[in-house]
DNA sequence: TTGCTTACTTATCAATAAGTAAGTACTTTT
DNA sequence: AAAAGTACTTACTTATTGATAAGTAAGCAA
């Protein structure tokens, strides 16, 4: 709707990524913005709100994604996710989950359930990857999908948690590790130039 | 030395890792152990001193049960840290890391660097216990040890975070994944009981 | 006994946080 | 043309933050 919310909403994107929820305030985006701190209220009456909405729009784009490429196999389907967590790693950013959930106490319930949702959802998209590439044989890995799917979401968010901290190869080195329990035919060197 | 100190410190990391380091005050901490706000300045003039010796605490413990328990073999040590992180599961606690890395953009040098030590030692150990693991056989993996370790703190790391949100089951079914892939001769359901 | 240190308290600070009330300018609807 | 909604600004309030200054009581040391 409004360009200022978008424009907001994105901003309060990277912020979190950068410096977590609590430690971003409404004056930082409205500096950057050149609004006033009550224009943000305009839109966001709490910040709980500006929180929600955030999750919501990273979820958005999940299902926007999946829907746009429902016919691609899982396979190429995980090499996107895995391209967006590399572009991330490149930034230095972190992902939502990563950056969320460890102040997941600190949020009221319909930030938390918002979060929960978003969590679940990246995990089942996942799962039905990995079920399909392990069907169609570009995949091998023991177990159920769901769990490998945690393990796969596992290690993407923490390489990036990671690598900010221990060096930027870390990301590479983890999931290229991973990939290879997963049996996948494909490395991280072979992603350059995916488009979402 | 001090007692206070020491409490100040234990509830510090409590707090640390149930709301995140710049979601709890020195209020918090005052209010459970009964003495006034500025009694904790006078044991950490800033606030950053008493994030770095919460890590450093972490550190010291660290490098204590390795010193105590230098005799066992890797097999056995990881099957301690793996305990250790259960627990932490139990009681609905994250650890230091998965709590501190998302905010590390909003910690001063020292700190970070403090971070950036703690990270790279749990790594390590770890590291060295599975590199001995498999080279008694106790343990089957391909790739570089100190890789495998980035990954194996990375399932204890988010696990954590994950299971918090998820469902406390979560870290069973991605921690015993995760052995799997490393080719453990146990589960954590062989777990409980194993003493520090 | 004097001096110094330890471990605080009381009282207060400036800065910053989220949030609100009231007003203004522009646009759309009736 | 009047009314109503949209998108703000100005100008606050209230609460909390980390931090500091000044004082104090207890204990030890020469």
């Amino acid at each position: 709707m409004s360009a200022t919310r978008e424009h907001i909403i994105s901003l309060a994107d990277n912020l979190i990524r950068q410096k977590g929820f609590n430690a971003f305030s409404y004056s930082d985006v409205a500096a950057v913005l050149n609004i006033r701190n009550a224009a943000i209220h305009y839109h966001f009456p709490v910040k709980s709100l500006l929180g929600q909405a955030v999750i919501y729009e990273e979820l958005l784009r999940m299902e926007g994604y999946r829907y746009r490429n429902a016919g691609l196999c899982g396979d190429l389907q995980l090499r996107h996710l895995v391209e967006t967590f590399y572009q991330n790693s490149q930034r230095g950013a972190v992902c939502l989950m990563g950056a969320l959930t460890p102040e997941f106490a600190t949020f009221d319930e319909d930030m938390q359930s918002m979060l929960q949702k978003l969590c679940v959802a990246i995990r089942e998209w996942a799962a039905d990857c990995l079920e399909e590439a392990r069907a169609s044989g570009q995949m091998q890995f023991a177990g159920e999908a769901l769990d490998r799917a945690a393990l796969l979401v596992s290690t993407l968010l923490s390489s990036l948690l990671l690598s900010r901290i221990e060096g930027q190869d870390l990301f590479r080195r983890m999931v290229d590790q991973m990939l290879e329990d997963l049996g996948a035919g494909w490395r991280t060197e072979d992603l350059q130039g995916i488009k979402n």
